[in-house]
DNA sequence: ATGGACGTGGAAATCCATTTCCTTTGCCCA
DNA sequence: TGGGCAAAGGAAATGGATTTCCACGTCCAT
């Protein structure tokens, strides 16, 4: 097709500068242990912005056996949790010189498996894991195997959940949020407070759980927990689940996206937000505050944990000690408009 | 750190089979114009086998100058337009065995251009423009030299959005979409429409205004145009503006982000929807029906953009003979809540 | 019988930057 | 003044696959 044109190499270069092609790569990279004389890297210097040289990443990926890339794994681009970790992650990369492959598996584990295989048979510098991963036994032993050979490669791998495997983690907060937000609701007098949650098979949904679970029993509050898929529609339906049942009076809703779904179908069923039902979510997806009404929620610093990924990651790739496995990031409780006390009639009760 | 282990090389099958690395190489490459004997391609293939054999991608890119990436550059990947059409591009890209990197230009033209450097020398094997360009010299010349440089090597470029350059391009029918959305607010009745648009320096805007623009001169009634930021804030202070001015009854907004924001902004004013002013969006991102009011829209094919875009590069790639430039996607209009006919008052006037 | 075409295999060049080893030079100190 | 050492430069190896060019043998046609 069209004809490739011949760049110009680092060997222009050094005969341009009249060095030696040794001495050109080393006056070029600074950091190497080898020093150059301030005057010949000078020439270099000029003599590649004359020629416009610029290194080919593929020759240089070859003899350093390292991608200047990092990959990260997401269930769903469309969501915005993972699109706003993205967004955190490829910044930082970039700012790095690190391009930023995004593998969306669409929530379907075999696809996952399938690109992280792929994946690890690049040799990508790294590989970040933004969501939570499966306990399946089948799963979980594909995974260990493509982990092993990135590791064997000489790949990082970080973790932005939490994940069976004991891999570096990057993590929100959880435990902590979900607490502080079943703390606000308890503290507007709620005690009929339900939790709509993820799936049980994902750990950030129980660490979730776990932090409604502690508060609803420091009050004495009886939990109350239903399961859902981790989306809009999935919201929807347990809102209308627990409606159907017994009503709480305020509804915690493990992450942003559901609350959508779960608000929409309280505003259906005619039922007022906040005034006969509190909702908190969790994650503070933007946008939120364009929502009627503005939604209570944790906010999870996404962007930031996207770019904390990518700086732990290349912190791994340079042998740099690892003090801790886990680092927690903190959370914060964002009231706004959908939480409120409870109806007068409730409040007598208790 | 790790220790990176030698993994098995193309010499070490050749040896393993008793042949030159040259015949190994073309055993496994069947594509390759030079025959090999049954026989040893049979051992070749057995040795690489056994020895679980995977060629090394860098050696791979280094020689025949070409990754099996391709690049999808955004202007941002957390707006659903853009993560939507990631989402379809992502998708075929594995199908074919690609990889897609992801650059988010965060809406800052530089930032793109980095990009499409960094793309070029990467060598990937095409990029796709998910969203429009600027008309800029500076910015225009620019991109003309990487895109050389990108056809130099033989890369292919698809745009997913109306630009000066004349890439092939994958659109949604713009123009015809604006039209049928500001057809069905005159037939309700409508005739003080306004319009949101996007920053006038975009092609996707001045299509969009085209339609709005015909539709309105064809109903004899006056096209008012109001340009704004292509985000949910943009929208908002768009709409407080046209609302300061002389309210309209109904509003077609350029994009879907920008309607909500102006849904939000009416809300904000307690001005009913549709009751006192229809508004309209375009693109039909996700999620909108669990927004209140059900926003009307135009739906434009945002994966199918994506993945068309995936195959027309994967095409070009490939050498196939180009019919025609440029691909319109049909759109479609999607009536929901947020457009009625106008308050009684303003009927009468009409 | 000879020239040419074709099928099959190998040696070596190629892609291009990085990194070993050396060698040379100059300086300091004993 | 000779030994030791650091600075600075260069030649060549290296990473691993693809591809060019060449060689050899076989078979068909002239």
């Amino acid at each position: 097709m069209a004809r490739t044109q011949r760049l110009t190499t680092l060997s222009d270069v050094a005969q341009h500068a009249d060095v030696s092609l040794a001495t050109a790569s080393r006056a070029l990279n600074p950091d190497s242990d080898h020093s150059v004389n301030a005057g010949t890297r000078a020439r270099v210097l000029a003599a590649a912005t004359r020629l416009s040289y610029r290194p080919n990443p593929m020759a240089r990926a070859l003899r350093t056996r390292r991608v200047p890339t990092i990959a990260i794994v997401v269930h769903d681009v469309s969501d915005p949790y993972f699109a706003e970790i993205v967004r955190g992650a490829t910044r930082a990369a970039s700012a790095k010189g690190f391009l930023t492959v995004v593998c969306s598996s669409d929530r379907d584990p075999a696809t996952e498996l399938r690109y992280v295989e792929m994946l690890s048979l690049s040799r990508v510098s790294g590989v970040i894991f933004a969501g939570g991963g499966l306990e399946e036994a089948t799963y979980r032993r594909a995974m260990r195997g493509h982990a092993q050979s990135i590791a064997h490669y000489g790949g990082a791998i970080v973790a932005l959940a939490p994940r069976a495997e004991q891999w570096p983690a990057e993590l929100p907060d959880n435990r902590k949020g979900a607490r502080m937000v079943t703390e606000h609701l308890l503290t507007l007098g709620h005690t009929a407070i339900a939790m709509i949650s993820g799936p049980a098979t994902l750990r950030t949904s129980r660490e979730r759980e776990l932090g409604y679970a502690e508060a609803m029993k420091v009050a004495g509050a009886k939990p109350w927990v239903v399961a859902a898929d981790l989306t809009r529609g999935g919201g929807a339906v347990a809102m209308a689940r627990l409606l159907a049942d017994r009503p709480p009076t305020a509804v915690f809703v493990a992450s942003d996206a559901m609350a959508l779904g779960a608000l929409a179908e309280l505003r259906r069923q005619g039922i007022s937000v906040p005034g006969e039902v509190s909702v908190a979510g969790f994650d503070d997806i933007p946008g939120l505050e364009f929502i009627h009404p503005n939604l209570t929620t944790v906010r999870v610093p996404m962007a930031e944990l996207g770019a904390a990924g990518v700086a732990r990651l290349l912190g791994q790739l340079d042998g740099e000690r690892q003090i801790t496995r886990v680092h927690l990031h903190p959370v914060e409780l964002v009231i706004r408009e959908s939480t409120g006390p409870p109806p007068a009639a409730n409040r007598k009760k208790s």
